[in-house]
DNA sequence: TTCTGGCACTCGTGTATGCAGAGTGCCAAA
DNA sequence: TTTGGCACTCTGCATACACGAGTGCCAGAA
């Protein structure tokens, strides 16, 4: 049917923006009265009023109780992302300032950390920084260091920056000149490729070593794997919490399940993995898997060094946030982070 | 003069006990007869109320308003914990139960995590563990790596299990050979030293050197004592944040502040650092340096792999706070917490 | 066909009032 | 020193009421 979705027109949309706009800075329901006060959209209230009878029908808008103002709903803060409202960019003394806080970072953790500060600082909500993916990352180096006759420390050095240790015991002695010859042919296939190819370069390796260094090999690789799949599971760093004491009134009820949601580093992982790669992705409310969430809103991006996206940051917000503004600061961010990524 | 701290008979104390037990319990302000109701003081309410009045007296407990039960203050709390309570030793079942989640740990991040979730869980408060202080810790091994003409990696591993990781610019081409000679050079002289101690055992190191590897040693090793110095900033890895909801009625106002100061790893270390090594620590409300956690009371002690503290960590809870069954479990934590960082 | 002004109606909020309950302080007697 | 009794105070809750904001609808104007 040509009607399933009726078309609104302008001076709809227009009162819809108007809707948005006034809620997300004064938190009360809004009134016709006062919407043609404060914008000037050339109609009386009743026309408004009109028109929100029709934005209701349609869900965009709901009233909490008859009688009130209305507030938008999770379908009203949709249609206004999508069509309503640009990305605010960031003005020039911003991005001055956030390229000057990042730049001091001194090392990875540094610069998550510092990205998820200031990121929570500039737009005043939950802030989520993912650690740059192993899986997208590549090997700088691998090391292997005796600590013991059968016991050896294993490094993994990824090309973003990141450090992983293992233990091994292995089943017997190692030979010096055994190690160093196996630490010669890791590097040698491995450095360069991406953590997930790194078992099918080392396949053959077993076989290119005398027969009583073979279980010692093949236990070394086998923590190497286990090192390199296991760490998919990856790290997470928050910052904002207390910003979430401006969500609402009916305050006990609202943060606690948000504030178990950002505990449970999964549930932040599955969020952000929901985000498509290069796009900006918002969630809106119900939009969101999570149902601690449902009253919430996710805004995240992808970030990397370079052209391809390695990670993912965000903001977690009330669904009344300033949309145009926190997709600004989080674009922005995002494209510094990947700037000083690339440049280490 | 010997009224300065006027002595509280028996029964005066026991009704300080009372009142605090009944509290913590109910949150609610604790009248004279249901005192004498549910402990069996065997005197009857008017007694207890001129017991009361005279605790009020010296500040032990006070009313909110007149003609409401009483509540412990800060001072109230204090008496209690050192003279009026035990610690509440776990039940086996509870040990075995710490025991086995805190065996599953594959690495230090890990039982760092899993221990403060755990002590999250068992309290039901927020829990804050320090991680092994590098100052207290030795060096396992010292790793270089070449990763370009000009460019080596620099690993510090730590019997903490702890991984520290620099990049080394160096003036010149740093040959294989040099870098292998000082490699072995610094383990030699550093491996089994406590952290701070290293620049002393190294400082010779350079004119053992041909005079063109020296400016090349010396940055290796300016960066070294660098990252030993630097990450005396200590991390701390925190949890139960949403346990925070149960604090109080009056929400946003005491919740906000303890937010931010959980944010602050620098108000949290401090917060650590005052706890005097061995025992255990309880810090109540007021006596907190902090202002953002004067209503709230901190109980820490150190953890250590054999008899020495290597690290703190504790609880952050409300003033009203189960002190017996929070301290015990702080403890129990904390001794195997030890235990497992002694036996990995 | 669309917009506008007017009007009656509905609710939520804030204030005043009254009442029951819990707790205290004090006093005189045991 | 303890106890029972009594008057007093304060909170919490419910009821009642007036006010204001906002709506929906309708008839008339553009």
């Amino acid at each position: 049917m040509a009607g399933e979705v009726r078309q609104l027109d302008d001076r709809k949309l227009a009162v819809l923006r108007a809707i948005v706009q006034d809620y997300v800075g004064t938190e009360e329901p809004v009134g016709s009265k006062a919407l043609v006060e404060r914008h000037n959209l050339g109609v009386s209230p009743a026309t408004v009023r009109n028109d929100m009878a029709a934005l209701e029908e349609e869900g965009y808008i709901h009233q909490p109780h008859t009688s009130a103002g209305r507030i938008p709903s999770d379908k009203g803060y949709r249609l206004f992302v999508d069509k309503l409202a640009e990305i605010k960019p960031m003005s020039a003394p911003e991005r001055r300032a956030i390229r000057h806080f990042l730049d001091g970072a001194v090392d990875l953790d540094d610069v998550v950390a510092r990205t998820v500060r200031l990121l929570a600082q500039l737009t005043r909500q939950v802030a989520v920084v993912q650690y740059p993916s192993l899986t997208r990352s590549t090997v700088r180096h691998i090391e292997l260091v005796a600590l013991a006759p059968a016991k050896v420390m294993l490094v993994l050095i990824t090309n973003t920056g990141r450090v992983e240790q293992r233990m091994v015991d292995c089943p017997g002695t190692v030979g010096e000149t055994v190690l160093a010859d196996l630490r010669a042919r890791i590097n040698a296939r491995a450095v360069g490729q991406r953590l997930p190819d790194v078992p099918a370069a080392l396949e053959e390796l077993p076989a290119m070593f005398e027969q009583v260094d073979r279980a010692t090999v093949s236990t070394v690789l086998a923590t190497l794997f286990e090192a390199l799949a296991e760490q998919n599971e990856e790290r997470i760093m928050l910052a904002g919490t207390a910003n979430l004491t401006r969500l609402g009134h009916d305050f006990p009820l609202t943060i606690q399940p948000v504030l178990e949601a950002l505990e449970e580093q999964v549930v932040l992982l599955r969020l952000l993995g929901e985000t498509t790669d290069a796009a900006m992705t918002v969630r809106i409310g119900r939009e969101n898997a999570y149902e601690g969430l449902n009253s919430t809103s996710v805004v995240s991006v992808g970030y990397g060094s370079g052209d391809e996206s390695v990670a993912k940051l965000g903001v977690i917000g009330p669904t009344r946030m300033d949309y145009p503004g926190t997709m600004g600061a989080v674009r922005a961010v995002a494209r510094y982070v990947g700037q000083i990524l690339a440049e280490s």
